[in-house]
DNA sequence: GGGATATTCA
DNA sequence: TGAATATCCC
């Protein structure tokens, strides 16, 4: 028996706007833990790394591990149907059952929805992600991130990123012109911590991306108000959203070698 | 000679929004009480009944009664032509007419538009709209109903309400998996009366239906804040919505046998 | 009040 | 199928 309650059903909802057009379907991996996801797209040049601890439900109750293989898409549709300040309980028997139940109610009380999905066997590839030390680590405000993916995507395709102690210049070129933004550390004191841009620089770095996934990933910016790019050389970058109290959502984007 | 005058012309365009979909034309009964139009869609599964009484109206005059048969789609495009702030009128020689005018006028007075439509030669058949001793009658929020139809359509097409005492729950399954939306009567005392959920029951009720006409019903929506909801085993159920002052649309609609 | 999304019209 | 609009959410 896996039983697990979110106060709020939306964060689910925001992580799958933000991962459902990246990966078809995915095995929720539950265990006494939490809950956390690995998929990466049909391409392999992304994986997603999502993880939930059991603190941060509001109950969180699982014996022993069971894998929930879903579609992402028929997830994110059932999730639709959840109201904006819904609570949500996820209920599954054990290994032998193949379906999943998602439990919406109302604040009020007054409205109850379920809903059952079928379960898929999706084989659980176990994806190394290992803990790199990063050349260049940037947390910078979310919105800021998808705003410079949205302005640049208009440009051209690729862009490359430029981090160093001063700054991150992402730059891009296309038939039309070419554009560079270029971000510097906060150095206002009256910017909360919190808020704050930093850059964490060993060595600088120069990376090409596309900005087709970029831009896909900065669909999660309504998870957390702060992101971290975490970049070396010749490896994947890894773009997170700290999911409050709950734990994180990591995109990993390989670079384009030109 | 029959005039009606109607201060909001939007009221009729909300009505024409949600029941052109449903049938093609109708005959609009004029008698000195007021506007009646009852008719069934092509297929017999649906019944609209509607009634707008004289007193609703800002000037009401008919001498004696008429039918002015209309094409729904035709007289719903003219209505658009309506501004959303203007008056109608509406204007009919007497039965020997071919034509019924419709006549615009913005609040200002400053913009007047006529159309005239041809009639249409609709057979009157009188439909018994027998008033029952419904075992459920459910009186919800309009929006509600809404969004439990465009929620459920996306599981699957067949809708099958149970309602008692407790509780209205809607339940649907389709390839994907299956969902339950329930609904409870209105406990909390903050909210004031013409707002809350009200479950009459007499006996359980279990029905199905088809979700696609459910759904098209609920363009009424805009036409009042509820809805009612009357139900008894074996005979169509009535989907009501109230029209502030002058009366009110109702559709019926065959519950499917399994 | 601005952005995003859902619905409607061409 | 795309664009404009309306509604909802932040």
């Amino acid at each position: 028996m896996f039983e697990a309650r979110l106060l709020q059903a939306s964060l689910l909802k925001k992580i799958l706007e933000s991962i459902k057009d990246l990966v078809e379907s995915a095995n929720f991996d539950c265990s006494p833990e939490g809950i956390s996801l690995q998929a990466m797209d049909g391409t392999h040049v992304t994986l997603i790394n999502l993880v939930l601890r059991n603190e941060g439900f509001d109950t969180y109750n699982c014996d022993r591990s069971l894998s929930l293989g879903l579609s992402l898409v028929s997830l994110s549709k059932i999730l639709k149907c959840a109201g904006n300040d819904d609570t949500l309980t996820i209920k599954a028997r054990d290994n032998e059952s193949d379906t999943v139940t998602f439990v919406f109610e109302s604040p009020k009380n007054d409205r109850v929805s379920d809903f059952e999905i079928k379960l898929i066997d999706i084989k659980n590839e176990q994806y190394s992600i290992r803990k790199s030390d990063y050349s260049a680590v940037i947390k910078m405000p979310s919105a800021e991130l998808q705003r410079i993916c949205r302005d640049l995507s208009i440009i051209g395709e690729i862009v490359t990123i430029s981090a160093n102690k001063e700054g991150v210049k992402f730059s891009v070129s296309g038939d039309s012109g070419s554009g560079n933004i270029t971000i510097k550390p906060t150095s206002d004191s009256d910017v909360p911590a919190e808020q704050a841009t930093v850059i964490e620089s060993k060595e600088p770095v120069v990376l090409n991306f596309a900005l087709k996934f970029l831009s896909n990933f900065t669909k999660a910016t309504p998870l957390s108000p702060m992101v971290t790019l975490s970049m070396s050389e010749g490896i994947p970058v890894v773009v997170e959203y700290k999911i409050e109290d709950l734990g994180f959502l990591g995109f990993f984007l390989a670079p384009k070698i030109e």
